[in-house]
RNA sequence: GCCCGGGUGGUGAAAUGGCAGACACUAGGGACUUAAAAUCCCUUGCCUGAAAAGGCGUGCGGGUUCGAGUCCCGCCCCGGGCACCA
C-alpha cells in the first residue's frame, strides 16, 4: 500500500496519502472514555479573498505535529478547524460587486480549504464550522440572550467613526489619517446607538484568574494593563456656590490631598454647563467645542502642550476647607474614574506641567528628600495638618477612612477596562434575536414571561419614545439576515437592514418568535405585538468568543454542545496563534466563557488553560509580509516546487516557534535535501527497500545510542514545542546512518516514526514501504531505553583558573582524586600548574575539572 | 514616557551557570563526470602559527562566581504593545 514512485516524488506522494487519510477518515475524533483526550486547538481563521497567508501554515504545523504525535502517545485527540467568516472585508466585497457576502465567503473558504488540504494537516474535517452558518450562529444568538437576560447587555449612546459624504459608519481600519479609506472623505465623531456588554462586571475575576492559566507572561501582563486595576478613593469635594453639591474625582493618591491645589474635570463631563460662570461661559464653551472636534489621534498628539480653561468656579477640599480652583482640560477624560481630578502639581508629571503653564500654586505634600518637583516616589507626608509625619502609605488609608467617616468620601477601585462596544452598523454579522416595543407592550410581556426579561429592562429614547428589548424566544433562533437590495449602509447610520421594511417593521408573537410584516393585518392572539427588529449586527468577535466549545459538538442542534461531549473533551489543552489576539479576542473569550461557567453550561471557569504564541514570519527583506511590499510568500509555491512536507520541515526548522524570523527561501533547499537523503538511505533506486536495511543487521553500539538519544530529545522537543532542535536531532541520527554500512530495519522504521509527525506524507511512503502494516500514525511511539543512552565513558574537561586546558574520556564514576592525577599527567595541563601552588580544586563528575592556581 | 520581547559567525540559529557556535544555509577547495546537475569528502568566528598550540570573541560598562551568552546593576540599539488612566 504505496506509490509507484522509484524516487522521491513528493508530488505523486503528497496527494496519494491525503486521499488515504481522508477515506479512512484517519483523523476522526470520537469521544473514548477510556481514552485521555487531548485537545489542539489553532486559532480558526478568517477566510480572506487573498488566501493561506505563510504565518497559518506556521502556527498550524506546529499544531499538526503535537497533534500527530500525541495521538501515537496513545491520546484521543480532537484536533478541528473551521472559519471565521463574518467580517469587513466580504462586506466591501458586496458593496463593490453587489454580489450576496455569504458568496463570496464560501468560494474563499473553498479555496482556504483547498490550501490547508494540500498541507496535510491532521484535521477532522467532521468537525468544520463556519460561523456565518445558521446553525452555528443560532447558537451565538442564543449566548447574547443569556447575556441579555442577565443584564449584562445594554444599549447607549457611543461615538463612532461617521463620514457624511459616504454617510455611513466607518471600521478604525477604514478611517486612514483622519479621512475615509475609500474616497479620501473627512469623517468625524459621532454619537450612536450601541449595543454594549457589561465586560466591566467580570474585571475582578478575568484579572485574578490569570494566575491558573499557563499563559506567556507578555500576553499576562498585556491582559493585566488592559484591565488596568488600581485602587484609590472616590472624594467628595464640596462646591461653593452650590450648597449640598458635590464634585466626585477618583484618585490613587489620597495622601496628596492636601497638595491639591486645582481641579480639573473632563470637556464632556455633565457638570461643566452647571459649574462654569457666566463671565467664563464663552471661552469654555469654546473650548469644549474644541476638544468634542477633535479626534482621539488630534487630541493625543496635542498632548505635548497642556491646555484648558477656567471655570470661574471653586471646590472646597473637603480635609482642610481650601478653596480650589476647577478647570477644564482635555487631559482628563470622561472614560476613566469619574471624569474629574483633583490635581496635585507637585507630585504629578501632568498636573505640574499644567500648573507651571497657568502659573497655579504647587504645594509640596511628600518629603522628596530634595528630589526636584514633580516628585512621584514615596515618602513622609509634610504640610499636611495633623497627618504630616506619617509615611504616605498609612496615610492613603488614614485620610480615606477619616473621609469615609465623615461621607465624604471612599475606598475604591478603578479599570481601565470599559465595557464591550458590541454593535457594528453592518449587513454581513449575526443580527441580534432582538425586537424593540413600546412602553405598553413591555408591560403586557413582562407580566407573562417575567424570566426571560432582564430585571431592568433595556430601552432608548428616540423622538420622546421609549422603546423596549425583547429578545426572541431561543426556540425560534436562528434569527436570519434578510436578503437585501443594497449592502451600503442606510445613510442614516443604521445597517442596510433598516431599508427592509418587510423584515424590520413587525407583528410580533413574543411567545413563539413568529413575525409578520407591519402592512399586513395583525394575527389574532394576545401574543401579537408591534415590533421594529434591531438593526445593528454583531461583530466579527461574536463568533469566536465560543467557537472551541462547539467544535466539540458541532453538530449538536439542542444546545452550544451536549453537556457529554463538554465533560470528555472541555477546553483546549493548547491554543495556538498570534500573539496580536493577545488583548481582544482573548479577553472577550474568556469573559464569555466566566459568563457560561456562571450559568453551569461549561465545567471550567478559564477557556484557554495552554496558550501559545507563534511569531511571524516576516519578509525576505526582514519587514513585515505585506501585499504592499511585494514580500509575500505563499505556501502554494513552495508545496508546487518542493512538496508540503518540506514545507512544514522548513518552517519548523527556521528557528524557535515563538520567535520572529525573516523568510529564507535558500534554507528550503537544506530541507528538501534532508528528505531526500532519507529516502535515499532507506529505498533502492528501484523503489524498493535498500541493500543496507536489513532485519539481519546489528547496529553499531554508537549507533544505538544515538537511535535512543533521537528518540528521547525528539520526543522532549515536541512536548516542549522545540521543533527546530527536533529537526537538528534528527538531521544528526540520518547523518550517523548516512556513515553506516547497514543498519536495522528496525531502526529505520523508528526514524520513520519520529520524522511522521512532522513530515507525514514520506513517512507514511517509507513506513508502508519498510512492511509497516496500515498507517504510521498508528503505530505507538517508540519507547528509549535509557540504559542504551548510558555510556561508560565520559569525556571531562580539565581547566585551569576556568580556562579549557585539554580533555580526557574516562570511565563514569572517576573520583576527583584520578581526575587530578589524570590531569597532572597531561601534557597540556601540566605547563599551567607547574610551580604554582593548587589553592583550589573544583569537580563536577563527569564533566569538568577545574584546578584553581596562584 | 511606560510595559513586554530581543541583540551570539557571512546567514537562520544551538548551548540544566561548566569545551560558545550543535544542526543547517552560503562561500571556497577537492572527488565522481566528456561536461553539467545531483551526490560524497574537506575548509569555513577573528588574530598569530607550517603545525602543535596560543590569544581574543556572545551589543557596551561594571559586578557576583573556581567558572557567565546564561545570574545581578547601569547604559546603548532593535522589534512589539500601550499611552494625558488621575
Amino acid at each position: 500500500m504505496a506509490t509507484t514512485c522509484t524516487d522521491y516524488n513528493f508530488r505523486e506522494i503528497e496527494p496519494f496519502w491525503q486521499t488515504f487519510w481522508e477515506k479512512n477518515h484517519s483523523f476522526r475524533a470520537t469521544a473514548d472514555p477510556a481514552k485521555p483526550k487531548y485537545y489542539v486547538l489553532d486559532m480558526f481563521p478568517y477566510p480572506s479573498g487573498a488566501g493561506l497567508h505563510i504565518g497559518h501554515p506556521e502556527g498550524y504545523t506546529a499544531t499538526d505535529i503535537l497533534a500527530r504525535y500525541k495521538r501515537t502517545r496513545g491520546f484521543n485527540v480532537l484536533h478541528p478547524i473551521g472559519w471565521d467568516a463574518f467580517g469587513l472585508p466580504a462586506e466591501q466585497h458586496a458593496v463593490k460587486t453587489g454580489t450576496h457576502p455569504a458568496a463570496n465567503t464560501q468560494n474563499n473558504i473553498t479555496n482556504f480549504k483547498r490550501q490547508i488540504k494540500a498541507l496535510g494537516f491532521s484535521y477532522d474535517w467532521d468537525r468544520e464550522i463556519d460561523t456565518t452558518d445558521p446553525r452555528y450562529f443560532r447558537w451565538t444568538q442564543w449566548i447574547f440572550l443569556q447575556l441579555f437576560r442577565r443584564g449584562l447587555a445594554y444599549v447607549d449612546e457611543r461615538p463612532v467613526w461617521w463620514c457624511p459624504e459616504l454617510r455611513t459608519v466607518l471600521a478604525n481600519e477604514e478611517v486612514v489619517d483622519g479621512r475615509s479609506e475609500v474616497g479620501g472623505f473627512p469623517v468625524e465623531r459621532r454619537n450612536l446607538r450601541q449595543w454594549v456588554l457589561r465586560i466591566t462586571a467580570y474585571a475582578e475575576r478575568l484579572l485574578a484568574d490569570l494566575a491558573e492559566v499557563d499563559w506567556p507572561e507578555s500576553t499576562k501582563r498585556m491582559q493585566e494593563a488592559w484591565i488596568g486595576r488600581s485602587e484609590g478613593a472616590e472624594i467628595l469635594f464640596g462646591l461653593e456656590h452650590a450648597a449640598g453639591a458635590t464634585l466626585k474625582i477618583f484618585t490613587t493618591r489620597p495622601d496628596t490631598l492636601f497638595g491639591c491645589t486645582y481641579m480639573v474635570i473632563a470637556p464632556e463631563h455633565p457638570l461643566v454647563a452647571t459649574l462654569t460662570v457666566p463671565e467664563q461661559k464663552a471661552e469654555v464653551d469654546a473650548y469644549r467645542r474644541k476638544a468634542a472636534a477633535k479626534s482621539d489621534l488630534e487630541r493625543t498628539d496635542l498632548a505635548k502642550e497642556k491646555s484648558g480653561v477656567f471655570t470661574g468656579a471653586y471646590a472646597i477640599n473637603p480635609v482642610n476647607g481650601s478653596r480650589v480652583p476647577i478647570w477644564v482640560a482635555d487631559y482628563v477624560v470622561m472614560g476613566y474614574g469619574t471624569g474629574a481630578i483633583m490635581a496635585v502639581p507637585a507630585h504629578d508629571g501632568r498636573d505640574h506641567e499644567f500648573a507651571i503653564r497657568f502659573s497655579l500654586p504647587i504645594v509640596q505634600v511628600i518629603d522628596s528628600d530634595g528630589a526636584p518637583l514633580p516628585y512621584v516616589g514615596d515618602g513622609r507626608l509634610i504640610n499636611s495638618g495633623t497627618y504630616t509625619g506619617l509615611p504616605w502609605s498609612e496615610a492613603k488609608q488614614r485620610i480615606t477612612a477619616d473621609l469615609a467617616g465623615r461621607g465624604a468620601g471612599q475606598a475604591t477601585v478603578n479599570y481601565k477596562l470599559r465595557d464591550w462596544l458590541f454593535s457594528r452598523q453592518r449587513y454581513w454579522g449575526e443580527p441580534f434575536p432582538i425586537v424593540w416595543v413600546s412602553a405598553g407592550d413591555y408591560a403586557s410581556i413582562s407580566a407573562v414571561r417575567r424570566d426571560k426579561l432582564p430585571d431592568q429592562p433595556v430601552t432608548f429614547t428616540q423622538d420622546g419614545a421609549t422603546h423596549y428589548a425583547v429578545p426572541l424566544p431561543p426556540e425560534s433562533l436562528p434569527l436570519q439576515l434578510p436578503s437585501v437590495q443594497s449592502y451600503l449602509p442606510s445613510g442614516t447610520g443604521e445597517s442596510p437592514l433598516a431599508n427592509e421594511t418587510n423584515w424590520l417593521e413587525l407583528w410580533f408573537n413574543f411567545e413563539t418568535g413568529a413575525a409578520v410584516p407591519a402592512s399586513q393585518p395583525k394575527p389574532a392572539g394576545a401574543a401579537w405585538v408591534r415590533g421594529r427588529r434591531e438593526t445593528n449586527t454583531m461583530p466579527q468577535w461574536a463568533g469566536s468568543c465560543w467557537y472551541y466549545l462547539r467544535f466539540v459538538d458541532p453538530r449538536c442542534e439542542t444546545a452550544i454542545a451536549s453537556s457529554e461531549s463538554l465533560k470528555y473533551w472541555g477546553t483546549p489543552d493548547i491554543y495556538v496563534g498570534g500573539a496580536e489576539h493577545a488583548v481582544l479576542h482573548l479577553l472577550y473569550a474568556r469573559f464569555w466563557h466566566k459568563v457560561l461557567f456562571d450559568l453551569g453550561i461549561v465545567p471550567t471557569a478559564e477557556p484557554f488553560r495552554k496558550l501559545f504564541h507563534q511569531g511571524i514570519i516576516l519578509g525576505e527583506d526582514g519587514e513585515k509580509m505585506s501585499k504592499s511590499r511585494g514580500n509575500v510568500v505563499s505556501p502554494d509555491t513552495i508545496i508546487e516546487s518542493h512538496g508540503t512536507d518540506t514545507l512544514r520541515l522548513y518552517l519548523m526548522f527556521l528557528g524557535p516557534l515563538e520567535a520572529m524570523k525573516p523568510w529564507n527561501p535558500r534554507g528550503i533547499e537544506g530541507v528538501h535535501r534532508f528528505l531526500q537523503k532519507i529516502w535515499r538511505e532507506l529505498i533502492a533506486l528501484d523503489g524498493s527497500v535498500n541493500a543496507k536495511v536489513s532485519r539481519a543487521n546489528q547496529d553499531s553500539a554508537e549507533l544505538t545510542k544515538l537511535l535512543h538519544e533521537s528518540i528521547k530529545k525528539v520526543g522532549e522537543d515536541i512536548e516542549n514545542l522545540r521543533f527546530n532542535t527536533a529537526i537538528s536531532q534528527m538531521m544528526i541520527l540520518v547523518n550517523a546512518i548516512q556513515k553506516a554500512p547497514t543498519i536495522n530495519i528496525e531502526t529505520a522504521q523508528v526514524l520513520v516514526q519520529l520524522l511522521a509527525p512532522f513530515a507525514p506524507h514520506i513517512a507514511e511512503e517509507l513506513w508502508s514501504r519498510l512492511g509497516g502494516s496500515q498507517s504510521v500514525m498508528l503505530a505507538p511511539w517508540p519507547a528509549y531505553q535509557a540504559e542504551k543512552i548510558a555510556s561508560s565513558e565520559v569525556k571531562i574537561v580539565f581547566q585551569v583558573n576556568g580556562k579549557h586546558r585539554g580533555d580526557q574520556p574516562v570511565p563514569v564514576g572517576t573520583t576527583q582524586e584520578t581526575a587530578l592525577a589524570l590531569a597532572k599527567a597531561s601534557a597540556r595541563v601540566a605547563p599551567y600548574i607547574e610551580g604554582k601552588v593548587i589553592k583550589r580544586v573544583i569537580f563536577v563528575p563527569g564533566k569538568i575539572l577545574n584546578i584553581v592556581v596562584e
